[in-house]
DNA sequence: TTGCAATTCAAACAGTTGTATGAAACTATC
DNA sequence: GATAGTTTCATACAACTGTTTGAATTGCAA
């Protein structure tokens, strides 16, 4: 253990350059270089380089959820176990939007880094995701008490849509912004997770007929 | 030029080794094994990898690109210049989630592919990608034209909506499927593009002008 | 100080990659 | 059927990759 100096050191560099240039073109070597340390150092505290890239992403990813999972929580205590679907939204891609967007000279090293992969998808980062489904029922059950006459199925398309619109967002905002030339302001965050929130609850709440179960939806 | 058998070769090889394993580990030897012909053929045909990939994908996506916009001349001559926005938003993201979606086991080579150029970002691919903003202004237009009372922004948001919906839906469609325990029925394609279709609707619509929301079943 | 484990280091390893070469095999034209 | 141009081929190249090794160094406890 003694300091740790090398390990941090590495996690750091590391950061920064997958930040700056993709996990296409950073090679361990790259990343000694900028943390100054030997080439061997990332085997012996990492054990491989995907390891050193999944610790990476987790630890960013659990940072986000526990931000979600904190607003949702208090949303649905402040309305006695039922939040608005509005509020329930919001806490599901607000944190992400606020993490990866923003003024770009001013947007930190991780939240760089989250975008990266999000754009490529690395395949220990893939792994991760995957796992993250846990965390998504938790969102599904607090919709599903907010909108109790909605159709499961019509929750995990709202949720999916919800989570499109964010990841989309962050993904492509450059493109966006050269589309809109300028006029899309991607730096104003609230008004995109205010946009996209707004879009996702209607797609929730429209056309909210009667129970119209139709076929096969009865199970569950 | 004589019989392009190689040449072919070599793309219908490289096609679906892309799309069964992705770009990450199919190598230009894995290539030619599976074409039968000599390693040297791709560098004498195409130049290089890049250009390989580049010119899969670009075939594909003019291919999508034409489809699109048939079905959007089509729609505006039929209205008289002037489309429903629903029939727009069809032609934009119909194409894509057709020629992606629908049962697994039948789903073509190119559709396979064409979902990995969508999950894995490789270069050669992102450049063109870049490119396909000359296209997109054209469905910016016809949305202009549907919708004049519409601000700008409002309309960049909606396409931009619209995509996201459409792509991410492709991308994740193993996570919702999982998610959803199987309930989401992504086989049913015309289903998924009126789900995507009638959102980005209510994205475009709502607030403003009176109902013009042609009751579509917006969920079943 | 001595001893022992944890850490760092330079160096090499083993493999893979895309690309280049120059000769051989074709193909079509005259 | 010779010839010029295209295409194929086996092979080599050169560079880069993540990982391993075993010796040196360090830090700490007894």
């Amino acid at each position: 253990m003694a300091s740790d100096h090398t390990r941090s050191a590495i996690l750091a560099a590391a950061e920064r350059l997958y930040a700056d240039r993709g996990f296409g073109d950073v090679t361990l070597r790259d990343i000694v270089a900028e943390a100054g340390v030997n080439l061997a150092a990332v085997n012996y505290h990492f054990g491989s380089k995907d390891e050193l890239i999944a610790e990476l992403f987790v630890t960013r990813s659990i940072a986000t959820n526990r931000e979600r999972l904190h607003e949702l929580k208090a949303a649905e205590e402040q309305g006695g176990g039922r939040a608005p679907i509005e509020v329930i939204l919001r806490a599901l891609v607000g944190p992400t939007l606020r993490g990866c967007l923003g003024p770009e000279n001013q947007r930190s090293t991780a939240a760089r880094f989250m975008i990266r992969a999000s754009i490529e998808s690395v395949p220990p980062i893939r792994r991760i995701k995957n796992r993250e489904i846990d965390h998504l029922r938790k969102f599904v059950g607090a919709m599903r008490r907010s909108l109790p006459d909605r159709s499961d199925v019509d929750i995990y398309w709202g949720l999916n849509f919800a989570l499109a619109m964010a990841h989309h967002t962050i993904r492509e905002s450059e493109r966006l912004t050269k589309l809109s030339e300028g006029k899309c302001d991607l730096d104003d965050v609230e008004d995109v997770v205010t946009r996209v929130v707004s879009v996702a609850t209607m797609a929730l709440t429209a056309g909210r007929m009667e129970p119209k179960v139709s076929s096969k939806v009865a199970a569950r």
